[in-house]
RNA sequence: GGAGACCUGGCCGAGUGGUCGAAGGCACUCCCCUGCUAAGGGAGCAUGCGGUCAAAAACUGCAUCGAGGGUUCGAAUCCCUCGGUCUCCGCCA
């Protein structure tokens, strides 16, 4: 959520940057609403005011033993006048607060302009692309000629965009998921933590606009419970309505968990493999940060993500997404894109975001600064990373022409000593 | 699933219709006193949304005693619904 206050004083700000993702704000629905908003609110204070000195008063005279009459028939109307007042501010407040909620975050200036994917920037590129000598296979034919990867199955469980996965395969998908909650927790400072996996209307809603994704979200048939698309989801809201002691910050936390997107408007769009699931997991980093540290801790976080893939020796490149292509609570974003040999191309595989005050302001997370007042905190998180592309990428990128997959070398203690995966075994 | 108890400020804890945003204590901050890792005295110390204001400070209005409704001139206090916590029974991994 935008500050209310930045709003009403520095609209044309706004609006400007509002424009570059090509947001146009609604200014006229925005003046209308605050000033009425405004008027009611001024109204309704002042009935109250009037009622509460006449109640006060009702009060001291009684005590006294006086005569009430008077005072009593001079808040006679107030009452009902009051009431309706009451439920038109209520309106107008939910009217202009569901309005706020919908609009995104302005982006960093430094983000590039533009439309869409084809305009983001890529910022470095790391690793080779291995040179094959045979045409290589992608993960679902790797896969199921191992016997570790199992479509028809998941199919006929649950349906499409689901997988099963089978011996060293889903061990090595468990492998993965330990390397980095252990990099995250032992090298770069994070708390791991488990959390529930179905959040509230207003836990989803603290991370990002429900009103606009619950269309993605997996909710709960008659209850107010969804299925986490991110951890994300739970982890942010930690501190939500919480006033964090300055001495606690940065707060760091690990979260390896599944996530569940329902897709909608992705029909047609990877069908094939395990890229886009309904069900898949990740391991999830997140910091809650001073104000003044988000920058840098944004850095420092996406290097965090990038960590896990050196460690892989998998080649990637990170990009910094463009106006037109950041999500919608972010401020500025970078993907880290994987490359996958039988695509010849680079995938995302993690996102990295810094979302500023705009999830504080929408949870009310805060915290007192060195003069001792409050301010919103500021939050990021990124994919650290997302283990089912991970497990893609690994196949993929470490086949052998027989069919078999060598297991990178930081993985190997995690398989038990297990250095190549082979049908049959 | 059944029965009962309960939900007050960072924490503990008073308060069952009227000068209550809320006693008291603890914690914390500042000041004073004190020659010793302590004690004493004083002051301050919730959050949100408005207004005065360029802004800060300050002042001020309104709201908030789990949430939402209701009764009333007036609700932390009474009624209803929901949520949560605890105890006992049942059931279960």
């Amino acid at each position: 959520m935008l500050d209310i206050q930045q709003l009403r004083k520095e609209l044309p700000a706004v609006v400007a940057g509002l424009a570059r993702r090509g947001v146009t704000f609604d200014e006229q629905t925005f003046r209308g609403l605050e000033d009425h908003r405004k008027q009611l609110q001024t109204k309704t204070e002042e009935l109250q005011a009037k009622r509460n000195a006449a109640s006060k008063q009702i009060g001291i005279l009684k005590s006294r033993g006086e005569d009430t009459a008077g005072v009593m028939a001079e808040v006679v109307g107030v009452g009902d006048e009051l009431k309706a007042n009451e439920v038109a501010l209520a309106e107008v407040q939910a009217k202009l607060s569901g309005f706020l909620r919908t609009i995104p975050n302005i982006p960093r200036s430094e983000v590039p302009q533009g439309k869409s994917e084809l305009e983001n920037v890529e910022v470095r590129r790391i690793g080779t692309p291995r040179v094959f000598d045979f045409t290589p296979k992608d993960h679902v034919d790797l896969g199921e000629a191992l016997g570790g990867i199992d479509f028809e199955t998941a199919t006929k469980l649950s349906g499409s965009r689901f997988t099963v996965l089978k011996g060293a395969v889903a061990r090595m998908q468990r492998a993965l998921a330990q390397m980095m909650l252990d990099t995250h927790t032992a090298e770069h400072g994070y708390t791991e933590v488990y959390v529930p996996y179905l959040v509230s209307g207003e836990t989803a809603d603290g991370v990002s606009s429900l009103a606009k994704f619950k269309d993605d979200l997996f909710k709960i048939e008659g209850r107010d419970l969804y299925l986490i698309p991110t951890a994300e989801y739970p982890v942010t809201n930690f501190v939500r309505d919480t006033i964090v002691d300055l001495k606690q910050l940065p707060l760091k936390f690990v979260c390896h968990s599944p996530c569940f997107r329902s897709e909608a408007g992705s029909y047609g769009k990877d069908t094939r493999g395990m890229i886009r699931q309904h069900q898949f997991d990740k391991v999830e980093v997140l910091q809650v940060v001073h104000p003044d540290k988000s920058a840098e801790a944004h850095e420092e976080l996406t290097a965090h993500a990038e960590r896990i893939l050196q460690k892989l020796e998998l080649p990637y490149r990170t990009m910094l997404l463009c106006t037109g292509d950041i999500g919608f609570a972010s401020a500025k974003t970078y993907d880290l894109e994987v490359w996958l040999p039988a695509q010849s191309t680079y995938r995302e595989i993690s996102s990295c975001s810094n979302y500023e005050a705009f999830q504080a302001r929408r949870m009310m997370a805060r915290f007192k600064d060195e003069k001792g007042r409050t301010q919103n905190v500021h939050t990021l998180n990124g994919s650290g990373l997302a283990v089912g592309r991970t497990l893609v990428a690994v196949l993929e990128n470490y086949q052998n022409a027989d069919g078999s997959v060598t297991v990178p070398e930081t993985l190997v203690p995690y398989m038990g000593g297990m250095t190549k995966l082979e049908a049959g075994k």
